[in-house]
RNA sequence: GGCCCCGUCGUCUAGCGGCCUAGGACUCUGGCUUCUCAAGCCAGCUACGAGGGUUCGAAUCCCUUCGGGGCUACCA
């Protein structure tokens, strides 16, 4: 199938809601595939049930691409030799296929009414039969049909599925066949006109020349439909697309992932400061690896060694715990500059600071003592904040820990020494401490830094002390070791 | 129920008949380091769903069985 033509894949999501982690992972496998192939990657929205997607979803959809760094070749917003992308403004491209099926004698008008579908299913599992439309309307005659029109009665257009099996040679799970006895003759179009996906879905990727499906395993049965509808548009089987079903992604219970059981949605991730990079390495180790010990890839490394091959067919688990791990991999790889565009967002968001050049560049000088220390962006600004606050306080918790008279003696010495210091840099700070508490006074280093800790940062979990108190200055130490001696 | 897909440590995986007394990563536990928290380093725990074959030899091939999942819409 479709050997030696041009690569091109889809990423065609239905956005009813935001995209979540499954649809990612599949787009994010189409995406290698099609960069590693040197092919296209095109993205297409499917709007065909137009009671469930909105406006705001496929603008949604198209952001976190973006924010992913998942660059499509055809597509909204950069067109391309196929469009229109969204299904909605093709509606008459189907209308013209689907009268040419009906025309063909490979559909046909069904009459029967939804109540009266439901019937018979019902029907047929309490027959304990495999429940599917029976074949009611199949063969009407025109009287019958002058009938149905009399009572008013809506037709859906319904694809006539031969007798038969489907055989087609998926790249993950090899071989598989169905037979048409559990494929019903299936609906095309709706009473109202409007498509379904089942005709959308094969006409666009015929007309996109698509050359090959990767797609959720959820879609592995309506393949047989998919390939009904190609015969019926008069494509040779060499010119079908390559399908490819990738393993679902599932929840902690093992269930498909859902709002229940994970969280789901990109734009929770990246509100918790989660990198693009990040969710990308660790959702292509979902169902997919190099085939060596290797995890920690770029994006970059992952188009040069992502094969279809190496996709598993067995679902995997979702695990937040190895995203964390690898989202603090990313981060500590972050150059200073990158670590800092990717933080500033979110000390302005925490009203940490305001964003003046003053602010920036103290942050810049603090980021090297958090880079190694956060596991995600949005815990940068309770590790930074003692350095901005404007009416300093030390934390209810903490404050009984330095109000005790051990403790005001190391504030009492601390800020002696801090006071007469010429030079003001961790290291001095450190030396002139150390001389003062640990080798004069006799004290244990956790004991004597914690109590300043506490006075200085206003938390017993900060960033180095030494450094810390650098950064906040020599002033500004001394007025906080002041005012905690009088708590 | 029927059809289809899937089954290696708790989790993600390596493994494609001998290199496997099953390797790596995350988690967890213990230790080292240490000014807190991290990071880093070291060690440990734990897996081929089960049962039959085939073979000199099976996690790897075949069959059965059990288990999980998907589909079974005028959703996708």
């Amino acid at each position: 199938m479709t050997a030696g033509k041009k690569v091109k894949v889809r990423f065609a999501p239905s956005p009813t809601g935001d995209l979540h982690v499954g649809n990612i992972r599949t787009a994010l496998f189409d995406w290698a595939f099609a960069r590693h192939t040197g092919g296209t990657f095109l993205f297409r929205i499917e709007d065909t049930d137009t009671t469930r997607v909105t406006p705001e979803y496929i603008q949604a959809a198209i952001d976190t691409l973006k924010w992913l760094g998942l660059n499509w070749d055809e597509g909204p917003e950069v067109g391309g030799p196929n469009g229109p992308y969204l299904q909605s403004q093709r509606l008459d491209i189907y209308a013209t296929w689907a009268q040419k099926f009906l025309d063909q004698g490979d559909a046909y008008h069904c009459y029967c009414s939804p109540e009266e579908l439901e019937a018979v299913r019902e029907a047929q599992r309490a027959a304990n039969v495999a429940p599917g439309y029976n074949g009611h309307c199949r063969d009407l005659t025109a009287d019958q049909i002058a009938a149905y029109k009399a009572q008013g009665r809506e037709a859906v257009v319904r694809m006539r599925m031969p007798d038969g099996t489907t055989t087609f040679t998926d790249a993950i799970r090899g071989e598989v066949t169905f037979d048409h006895k559990f494929v019903p003759d299936f609906v095309l179009v709706r009473a109202d006109g409007s498509p379904l996906y089942t005709l959308a879905v094969a006409v666009d990727d015929i007309l996109m020349e698509v050359t090959h499906v990767l797609r959720g395993e959820d879609l592995l049965s309506s393949t047989p439909r998919q390939i009904r509808v190609y015969q019926a548009m008069g494509v040779k089987p060499e010119d079908y697309p390559t399908f490819a079903h990738l393993p679902f992604v599932m929840g902690q219970d093992n269930a498909k992932l859902s709002k229940r059981n994970g969280e789901v949605s990109i734009a929770w991730y990246r509100e918790q400061g989660y990198l693009p990079e990040a969710i990308c390495n660790y959702l292509a180790l979902l169902g997919w690896s190099p085939g060596d010990d290797r995890e920690n890839v770029t994006m970059q490394e992952l188009t040069e060694l992502f094969t279809v091959e190496k996709v598993h067919s067995s679902p995997a688990r979702f695990d937040m715990k190895k995203l964390e791990a690898i989202n603090g991999d990313k981060i500590r790889a972050l150059t200073l500059d990158d670590f800092l565009t990717w933080t500033l967002p979110f000390l302005t968001k925490a009203g940490i600071i305001t964003g003046t050049d003053a602010e920036v560049a103290l942050v810049k000088k603090a980021l090297p003592i958090i880079q190694e220390r956060i596991v995600k962006l949005d815990e940068t600004p309770a590790l930074l904040k003692f350095l901005f606050v404007k009416e300093f306080a030390v934390d209810a918790d903490a404050v009984s820990k330095i109000t005790d008279d051990a403790s005001k003696d190391i504030l009492k010495r601390s800020l002696k020494e801090l006071e007469a210091l010429t030079t003001w840099d961790h290291a001095s700070i450190e030396a002139t401490l150390r001389a003062a508490l640990i080798e004069d006074m006799g004290l244990k280093p956790r004991i004597a830094f914690t109590a300043l800790r506490i006075a200085t940062t206003g938390s017993t979990i900060s960033p180095p002390l030494f450094e810390s108190m650098e950064l906040l200055g020599q002033s500004a130490c001394i007025s906080r070791i002041s005012a905690a001696l009088s708590l």
